[in-house]
DNA sequence: TCCTCCTGATTGGTATACCAGTATGGTATC
DNA sequence: GATACCATACTGGTATACCAATCAGGAGGA
């Protein structure tokens, strides 16, 4: 038997641009469809990051399809890409955007740490001078920036270009996962001016210690920094959880 | 227009049993498609770790659905999913079996160190007694096996208890990653009687330093275990090169 | 009033038609 | 004989029809 369905919309077919869905002509209540649409996979990376999918939220392939601007098949293969960076994750039943879980948070800092220390290391090793110059100058940069955009993408960069800097790519991999799973604390965390100035100091006694070829004193200053940052992190955590559990967003673990 | 194959296989389509491909029909020339199929996903990734689809070899999801008797979208979706693990990777013109690059695992066994290191160091402090007791026995275990079956999941299945015993799963799923990034190379490697041995008395000495809860030693001995393991399967590699490169397969980087 | 069963809607999973881009081979021309 | 061009046969990417399973809600009975 033919497709009914395929009759019915032949004329539609016939008419229709290239690789557009029919749905996207009228993407009434779309979210990130209205953009130009870099592509699908980042636009729905983007609306998870930016919690305009909130964690824990399910999600349909087909309910997608109008929000999004394309059909079944890209958005099923972007939600596995996601799923397999831990921001979406498939049940028996369906999608859900990955919760948040304080758990998680705790064993990916021990995690993260564990990384983080290698890198410095590895640095310490194998950067040229002129690298390690120019994390210094990194530290600054992102400082000034931190003042005019909030301090939003100040840590990740200058933790991103360390791991570059280890010359192992595994090791920057792995951290670019966990700076993924990270991100979205970003926006239920309460940053004030003394915590990115005391971050800053922590960066700054990291990159000396890098300057100085001092792979011990490296390591110490990332852990400190890291274990700081954690601890802010969790006291914002602990302050706003009430208000963050009312918001509608799946929020599970114990926060130690 | 309606679509002309359609109507051409529709007399098949309305015949044929529910989710069969009608290629599956008749797969003449099926490699992995003879068993009877647990998922598709297992059964390439079985392929690929087999070599029964060689390093560098491409692939296309059309040629691949006769030989796995399923169609483009689960193919493709297994396909993703293998990328994702290193094992299969993507280019402008298509799909690709990963070579096996030597420069990669000389980085992946950094790597590792840094995994296993920290891995047993929180072992030794996470661990119950019977735990570590079980490592031992495990030990000699998978040593009496090892004689058996040649010792092929042997190494693997010690690490991946003591990634276990780490309590963190995010050092315990990496660690899965490089396992998987290294398992094709047992397969070009030759693996003498003397070589098991002394593995066999590294898991021990790993095993001992646990039970005597010593993080310091645990992690020396796992260094030392580590280098030695990828100093045997360099010059295992270097030795066979040459033949190697000959069966088609693509083997890339200095082996040093 | 509560429980049960049945029906419709919704889910992910699959098969496949079509598209645009690209490589490849043969052919015709110089 | 060499080279340029064109047709054909691929490639992955996309849209969509269909399937089985399962969930939700309502109607009917006890």
């Amino acid at each position: 038997m033919v497709d009914s369905e395929d009759r019915a919309t032949a004329a539609a077919t016939a008419t229709r641009a290239a690789a557009t869905p029919a749905a996207a002509a009228t993407p009434a209540t779309a979210l990130a469809a209205e953009r130009p649409a870099p592509d699908l996979y980042a636009r729905m990376r983007e609306a998870v990051l930016s919690l305009e999918l909130a964690p824990g939220q399910r999600l349909s392939e087909r309910g997608l399809e109008p929000q999004f601007g394309a059909s079944r098949t890209p958005i099923r293969a972007a939600l596995m890409r996601l799923e397999s960076e831990g921001l979406v994750s498939r049940d028996p039943r369906g999608w859900t955007v990955a919760p948040i879980d304080l758990d998680e948070l705790a064993t990916l800092a021990e995690f993260r740490e564990v990384l983080e220390t290698a890198i410095v290391r590895l640095a310490t090793e194998r950067a040229s001078d002129d690298d390690l110059a120019g994390v210094a100058e990194l530290v600054m940069t992102l400082s000034s920036a931190s003042s005019a955009d909030d301090g939003l993408g100040t840590g990740t960069g200058f933790h991103r270009e360390l791991a570059s800097l280890s010359g192992n790519t595994f090791l920057a991999t792995a951290l670019e996962g966990v700076l993924t799973r990270l991100y979205r604390t970003r926006w239920l965390e309460v940053r004030s001016a003394e915590s990115r100035e005391r971050a800053l100091h922590e960066h700054e006694a990291i990159a000396n210690a890098l300057r100085s070829r001092d792979p011990a004193g490296a390591e110490l200053a990332v852990v400190q920094h890291l274990r700081a940052t954690q601890q802010r992190l969790l006291e914002s955590l602990n302050a706003n959880r009430v208000g963050l559990r009312a918001s509608g967003m799946t929020i599970a673990g114990d926060a130690r």
